[in-house]
DNA sequence: TTCTAGTGTAATATATACATTACATCAGTG
DNA sequence: CACTGATGTAATGTATATATTACACTAGAA
């Protein structure tokens, strides 16, 4: 689940606290997603999506595998 | 957790069975999804992005809600 | 050097996404 | 009418997203 959560928090000057706040879930949680190692809801999506101003396809698009 | 899922299965000419099978879940999740009474993950967003052919922001984007 | 802000991550607990099984309704169609 | 495909949904179980607590490391500032 890689994704560009961390280039949009730094661009939009947040730290990961700050961030986890804002999307009220705690920090460990921001980090996980960072790292991809978490496969988040819809829901935490879009709360990370209106909390550093981009889309869903912006920060979470990824292109379809061609087996 | 509303969204454009239900149009965009019909648009694609596919049952919820179908559906359903391509991402890789249950008839059931798909209703209930389509229903909005799921807050699905990404990687299913996503399964069901490239089932019909749609992006995130298509299929689940909502207007953030202003206080 | 010491202190702090920012970050990574482990262990355990809780909430919830999703599966499984089952049964129901409705619209066609024979 | 009976039959089938498509859909809605309830009850219960399992997997996993997220919380909680805690500890570690690094970079920069005092």
């Amino acid at each position: 689940m890689m994704n560009h959560v961390k280039s949009a928090r730094i661009e939009a000057g947040l730290t990961q606290l700050q961030l986890a706040e804002n999307t009220g879930v705690t920090r460990q949680t921001i980090s996980l997603i960072e790292k991809g190692k978490y496969n988040p809801t819809l829901k935490l999506c879009l709360a990370i999506c209106y909390a550093v101003g981009k889309s869903l396809d912006e920060l979470f698009w990824i292109e379809e595998e061609k087996s």
